[in-house]
Order: structure tokens, then sequence, then C-alpha cells
RNA sequence: UCCUCGGUAGCUCAAUCGGCAGAGCGGGUGGCUGUUAACCACUAGGUUGCAGGUUCAAGUCCUGCCCGAGGAGCCA
């Protein structure tokens, strides 16, 4: 079958094009076409003086978005956007659409996340879903090339892992309430006990009341886990990781970057080493630039907004206040106040991508902490188990997959960077 | 939950001091032999988010509510 993206091949010969109308022209007996497959967009040409009047009427009846299946000639022609063109032979409509929604003007975010099952049809729209492809596929070609096996974690659990307050619970028959899993990171900490370097990659939920452009009530992330590593082995993997995924998608998805009009020399500067800074001389470099943060807080919106800015390379900042990080964290070995971990910040403003950590792997150590978070002991049982079964020492990572195609393709928020965004007030479509 | 901004034609927006409800796109009709979000002419299209109030007169001012956007908190 004929795709517009390989027209270069095809010059001189007669191919069908199946595909959609994504706009027309006239000029009279001279008629354009604007037609796209999902693989590009193609002009064709419809000259009344060459054409049987029957075929050359039906542009007439052809609205934008119908479905048709053209017959012609590929040509190379400078006039033509993308520089090829078809001559039409032929047009043959499936279906002539509706009076489509999504005219060739601009239109709101509202009504845009209102249409967004058509809104996906649009060039830029098509761009991002691209990269979003790539870069899934170059992440998990990353782990399959270096030694990780990919573990599902459940999606129903019983209420462990970040927070009780962002739960979605569930009638589960007679054992009461489940919920959707906020992480698999749990899941991942038993699996390394099998399988040593594993990953997981699945939809998370969080019923935060979060509208901003950073959140997403329902998002894919992927999450690291690596037996016998320690904070600084698992900064060095994340490290290799994002370069990877990113040099791979400069190289596989350079045309889609370019619709997106992205500052791909940006992109390009995504090597490592990539700053590392602790956290004490994260709040000083903040304080500097005029926030208002103490020592003990987590960082705001606004502080990774400065930190973004600040470098053009990815940034991690490591060895965060106890209190101010999740209880699974492993306890500096000289400084009880803080813990083994980082967070990793995108450039250009974009903001944190990762959070990792050194997991805490003695027992009694972890079992304080699930008391000082007045976590409920008993679901914890299992995740216990691990620490007096051949406990060792391991680090795991979570990468937003969202925010990660946002950064990439340089969009400002994370509902475009998902097919169908999950929204606090919107489940629709 | 809190703060800020907004809601006018299918869509994007305008409407001066409170004084006749407007334009572009999209739809319809016609024109044009190389168009590039084509262009030109004509045309149809309105419960100004909802409910009250002030006024001779409200899209505009006041009160309440609904909905949306951005941000805070929280996080990937």
């Amino acid at each position: 079958m004929f795709y517009i993206k390989d027209a270069s091949e095809y010059i001189g010969k007669e191919v069908k094009i199946r595909g959609w109308l994504y706009n027309k022209r006239s000029s009279g007996s001279i008629k354009f076409l604007l037609i796209r497959d999902g693989t590009g967009i193609m002009q064709g040409i419809m000259i009344e003086s060459e054409l049987d009047p029957q075929v050359f009427s039906k542009f007439d009846d052809l609205t934008q978005e119908s479905s048709l299946k053209v017959t012609g000639t590929i040509r190379e022609d400078k006039r033509a956007p993308g520089g090829y063109e078809i001559t039409i032979k032929d047009v043959e409509i499936y279906q002539i659409a509706d009076e489509y929604p999504i005219t060739p003007k601009s239109h709101g975010t509202n009504f845009l996340l209102d249409h967004r099952h058509l809104w996906i049809r649009s060039k830029l729209q098509n761009a991002i879903l691209n990269v979003r492809s790539e870069l899934i596929q170059a992440i998990r070609d990353y782990f399959y090339q270096n030694g990780f096996a990919m573990v599902d974690s459940p999606i129903l659990t019983k209420a462990i892992g970040e927070e009780a307050a962002t739960l979605f619970e569930t009638d589960y028959f007679d054992l009461g309430k489940a919920s959707l899993a906020q992480t698999g990171q749990l899941y991942a900490e038993a699996a390394i006990f099998s399988l040593n370097k594993v990953y997981t990659f699945g939809p998370t939920f969080r019923a935060e009341k979060s509208k901003t452009r950073r959140h997403l009530i329902e998002f894919w992330m992927i999450e690291g886990e690596e037996a016998f590593y320690d904070n600084e082995m698992n900064m060095d993997l994340q490290e290799d990781l994002v370069e990877y995924f990113v040099q791979r998608v400069v190289e596989r998805a350079h045309q889609h970057l370019e619709t997106l009009e992205r500052d791909i020399s940006a992109l390009e500067k995504v090597r490592k080493p990539f700053y590392r800074i602790s956290y004490d001389e994260c709040v000083e470099i903040l304080k500097k630039n005029g926030s208002p943060i103490e020592w003990g807080q987590d960082l705001g919106g606004e502080d990774q907004t400065i930190l973004s800015t600040h470098y053009d390379k990815p940034v991690f900042i490591y060895n965060f206040p106890k209190h101010a990080k999740a209880f699974y964290m492993k306890e500096h070995p000289e400084n009880p106040d803080l813990v083994l971990c980082s967070d990793l910040f995108a450039p250009e403003g974009h903001g944190e991508i990762i959070g990792g950590s050194q997991r805490e792997d003695d027992y009694d150590k972890l079992l304080n902490r699930i008391r000082e978070e007045g976590l409920p002991e008993e679901a914890y049982g299992w995740y216990l188990d691990l620490r007096k079964y051949g406990s060792v020492p391991h680090s795991g990572f979570g990468l937003g997959l969202e925010r990660t195609v946002g950064w990439v393709c340089g969009i400002e928020h994370v509902r475009e960077a998902i097919p169908f965004p999950r929204l606090i007030n919107r489940i629709y479509p």
C-alpha cells in the first residue's frame, strides 16, 4: 500500500492514496485537494480539461475530513507543499463528512479538548503523538539492551504507595476497598529479587485536585528498579537513559520535531554528564534568585521553573530532607536528616521529569518510618518481608512520560502529550 | 479548598461614557487554469452562561449561582 511519507520513491508512478481531505482550494478549472493519510499531507491537482467531468465535479461534494481514495501520478513540484504532488485521474469517495467542527482557523483550548477525538487528526497533534510513540519505543529498547526485565505491576491494589488522600477507590468483592495504582514501585522492588534489574511501564492514577500544566489524573510512568545500585549509580543510569532517548528521538523523529518548530539544538545539548547539585546548594541558589524557600521544604512550582531555566541541560538535585520525601527512601548514612534521593529537572522551564532514590533496605528503619508517617502497618507486610529475606541495597526511579513528551516536544501543557487526557474536570471524550 | 482572569453567531473575537448585536473563519450561492490557513462577490446564522436587581434604556453596572482557563498546595 502507498503511504504519503514514501512519495519520493514513487516519482512518475501511478499510486492510490487512501486518506482524508485536509483542505481544498479552487481557482475555477484547476482545483487542489490536500489529502492526509496519517503519514503526511499531499496536494492533489484536478485539471478540468484533462478529467472526466464526473470525476472533476466530485470536488464540489468533498467536505473537510471526507474520506477518499484518489488515483494519480506522483510528481515533484516546487509549488506543492512538501515538494511532491499527485495529478489526479480518479476520485473514489468513502464518505462525505458532516460539517467538521475544527476549522483551519484558531480555536480555544476548551473547545479543542471537547473535540479531542477529532483534534488528534491535526498536524501538530499528529506530530506530538508520533514523538510520544518514538519516545516509548526508545525507552523500551534502552531497557532491553541494558539487561532490564519488564514487569507488569498490578493496577488494582490495596492502598499502598504514595498518599491516601489521592486514591481512586472501588469495591473489591468481599475484600473491602481496592484502589487504582499510584505507582508500581513497591512491586518493582519485589521483582528485583527475582530478576535483578527491572522496569515497569504502566498507567498510574492520582486523584489530586491539581489544575496545572504539569498534572494529569491518569498518566503513564516508567519505573526502573535496580538491585545492588546505590543512589549514585541510579543517577548514572537515569542520565544514560535520558541521553539515549532524547538523541534517538532527535534522530528518528526529526521531521515531527520540525513540524512542532522545536529548537532541536537545545535537545542536541542533552549529553552526559548532567549537572548535579545537592539540596543544600540548591536552596542557596534558589534564595539568591528570589525564592522564599527555607531549608527543609520541598521545591515549589516556581522553584522548579527557576532551576530549569537556569541550566541548559537536565539537572539533578540530590539528598533532600527526610521529612519532605517519601517513607521508603534510605536515610543518609552521615546525616539522618537527609535521604539518598534525586529529582531530575528538564531544562527550558519544563521542570521535574524524574524522582528517584535509594530505598531503605533496613527492616527496623523502614518499619520506623512507616510508623512515623502513620501508614497502615498491616498493608506493608509483604513490602517489609523484602527486608527480611535477603535484603540488598537497591535503588530506582520514576519517569513521568507525559512531562517528558512535553519537554521533548517543547509544548506547554501535559494534556497535549497524551492522546486522551484525564483532567480533574474532564473525562470526555 | 484558595487566588486571578474569562463566558457575545458552529468557531475565534469586537462592541467607546450604559444608547440600533458586529467582523473573520466555517456553511450556502456564484466567479476565477498553480492555489499555499488561496482570493473576490452575495447570503443565511443571536435566549450576549443562568437567576434576580438598578435604570427611560443593560452584552456593559450590582448580587448570587454555574461553567472554563491559569496559578497555589501536592506531585511524575
